[in-house]
DNA sequence: GTAATACCTGTAGTCACTAGAGGTTCAAGT
DNA sequence: ACTTGAACCTCTAGTGACTACAGGTATTAC
């Protein structure tokens, strides 16, 4: 990953885990989690076997919680985390992921905006008299009665 | 819930789990799941232990699978089934459930919204050089050079 | 009769954490 | 030096909404 700020010197504070969470935004728990699934290396201990950290792990950790915030899977975390790891190589395959990424979150939000259009109709509907006369739950019955210009009526449909 | 068919005769016939799972659009897997959790009733059985189903079972599914679709929780599906059990009850409940979900969809909305467009950005920036360069590895490791409009930085960020 | 298909139960896996139990270590104050 | 309380440790189990599998039984079609 690209430096912003200036190698660690020798001198440098090291951090507990505690900080490290505060400081990219996480729990300790998750920086455990995080480390015990690979996406941080194992951490060195000090003499009471706690996890010692340097500014290293916060940009690696801020740089996975931005890319987790962003929608992308651990996995593809995982692969970005690699490429960042060699700054020389092309920028091709970050890309590619990036498209993906981006047309997945488009899908969905087609599905999602389908579904509020539908759920607002529903609602304005709504007479306000009894359940046996609500258009809420007779679109809810009956799929015929849904406007259906989107997909939401799909396999995988909420995002 | 409202019937739209004529009530079951003496003489109806029985369906098994597969084809009330196709009609309903769903896994037989999920239909005893849901039987599980107990959104659906327990299914009389043959003299083979096997599941036998009416055309009830097929519109309770199917109220269900839709309530799902439009992104309702089990719990507010479980909650809407009670409701439309009850006909002549009001429909306020039903109403205040769905603009609460709604309002739900739109935070979603919102959020995703503002990833998608930091994602177009991110890529549009990207010059095609090497990951060293690269616009997209940069936006994942710093926040502040996202453009931020919308709330994708928050806690609980992608719907 | 037999083979293919559908069905049964029960358990474990998915994803990305989160929560808790039960214990140890550290840092600050006295 | 001692005490207190916060922070840390490991390990296990729980979340939501299913999905998949193992190992067995029932039904159906030929």
């Amino acid at each position: 990953m690209k430096d912003q700020t200036p190698e660690p010197t020798a001198t440098e504070r090291y951090i507990g885990i505690g900080e490290l969470a505060r400081e990219s935004g996480c729990k300790p728990e998750t920086v455990r989690y995080y480390e015990q699934i690979g996406l941080l290396p194992s951490a060195p201990r000090n003499e009471g076997n706690q996890r010692r950290y340097t500014t290293a792990a916060i940009r690696r950790l801020t740089f996975i919680r931005h890319a987790r915030d962003f929608g992308f899977s651990v996995e593809a975390v995982r692969e970005l985390l690699q490429m960042a790891d060699y700054p020389t190589m092309p920028c091709e395959e970050v890309d590619t992921l990036a498209k993906r990424h981006l047309a997945e979150v488009e899908a969905r939000l087609a599905r999602l905006t389908s579904v509020r259009d539908e759920l607002k109709r529903m609602i304005n509907q709504c007479a306000g008299g009894n359940v046996g006369q609500c258009h809420i739950i007779d679109v809810l019955s009956d799929h015929r009665l849904c406007h259906q210009t989107g997909p939401h009526g799909g396999a995988d449909v909420i995002g």
